[in-house]
DNA sequence: GAAGCACCTGTAATTTCCTACAATATTCAA
DNA sequence: TTGAATATTGTAGGAAATTACAGGTGCTTC
């Protein structure tokens, strides 16, 4: 292993260990920039990625950013067509912004986007996906004009990644949204998610085909559903329901 | 940074270099047997999470594990009630056995479980949980009588299962199964799931609303769904669709 | 050329869902 | 104690889904 990997290697430690003293998201972002810095890297944004009712800015955890990219970036919701953004949520492994190909036919948007970011300086990037519970996607994107991304830096930006989001998440979001579902509008749900009829679940719930049709029809209108497959798809969207 | 730590690090990074060149399940297996047994690792698992409708030893990767207690953990299904696996699928970061709690009313055979391991000799262990795509859920789960948990092995331990585990997959699905459904079916599932009534959907689509309930239909034996909640449940589930 | 598949469409009967209008009981917090 | 939320059930009508029976086009593969 070479001097410089290991170098790497004992400030991706270091990194790790120093996180759990960070107690507000600037300080995460200063960490992040210092040891960032090491391989090359001088803007990131780590954020959720929308659901097609969501704002991207509502999801952001941290950034250093060009202000301006990122507004025109919000503006134009340049997430819903962005090659990264795309790759992102089909892969777990890292990526190179290069290697996040697209088809100028059914994503014309997608050149003008990546033309964008390098208009802002930001030429090469690394992507670095987060799926976790409940298909809940997020990543983190790094960039600068000149990158150590050689297979001994990967696997330590890769760690390094993972614990800053998490010491992110528990930093920012220390109380999660409650589950605005009621114990038997789950249950009515996760029966009609597994194919039962209304009736169906009020014989295996032992209530009548009626009361199963209010809990659905009540869980319709907390989750803003047309109807039972729109409330079911929602509900396991937003991990409401296991089944 | 301590002596121990350094010299678990170097060899983290070395064996993530060492994975590239292996080709086999087999040879993965001695890789990792010798490089766990640093921390105190004698036994491992690595194996996806099933569905209720799936059997676990389908799901199985990797296993160093002891033969006795693998037969009678999957004969007993055992994963349906493992305090273990059920942790392993609420939270993202990995976590010593010992913290895997439950209750004894509602989970009556958990203890049963635990106990059963300890007969095997393995009284305690840890577990890192694996998020993927759609909601794949995975892990690689490792017992040893002396471990070595420390919070500078932890990050190592975690890192070197997480390329372990792509390394493992990649060897042993090099191709996955192929998305049963057509374009139009899968269409037709994504508006369904949007809220989009047939009627709706055909005219979205340009086309009759009988041709979208064809659709649907279809869609539905091929996913062995009961109605059109059922079939869009299972195609979320399997990431057959996105929404 | 035949066979298979994807795609499209129709009618009709039956089932299921959705919603509007009501109502009662329980629990829990202000 | 007094609402607010939860859970329960009823009637009834219209909307949507499901299924069975039937048929057509176009493309690719054997």
């Amino acid at each position: 292993m070479s001097g410089r990997s290991l170098d790497h290697t004992v400030q991706a430690f270091e990194f790790i260990e120093e996180l759990d003293r960070l107690a507000s998201p600037q300080a995460i972002i200063d960490a992040m920039g210092r040891s960032f810095a090491q391989f090359g890297f001088e803007n990131f944004i780590m954020t959720g990625l929308p659901h097609p009712e969501q704002q991207i800015e509502s999801l952001v955890l941290l950034k250093k950013w060009p202000l301006g990219w990122y507004e025109r970036y919000t503006r134009n919701s340049y997430d819903r067509h962005d090659p990264v953004i795309h790759l992102c949520r089909r892969t777990v492994q890292p990526f190179e912004w290069s290697e996040a190909r697209f088809d100028p036919e059914t994503n014309p948007r997608g050149k003008e986007i990546m033309q964008g970011a390098a208009d802002f300086g930001m030429r090469q990037g690394y992507c670095l996906p987060i799926h976790g519970l409940n298909g809940f996607e997020a990543c983190l994107s790094m960039s600068g004009p000149d990158l150590d991304l050689t297979p001994q830096a990967k696997p330590a930006i890769h760690l390094m990644t993972m614990y800053a989001f998490e010491r992110a998440r528990l930093v920012l979001a220390p109380s999660p949204r409650p589950n605005p579902l009621t114990t038997r509008e789950r249950e009515a749900l996760r029966w009609a998610a597994l194919g039962k009829s209304a009736a169906d679940t009020g014989e295996i719930l032992g209530v009548t085909e009626r009361t199963i049709t209010a809990h659905i029809g009540s869980a319709c209108t907390k989750l803003s559903a047309a109807n039972k497959t729109h409330a079911v798809a929602r509900a396991l969207q937003h991990r409401l329901i296991e089944i």
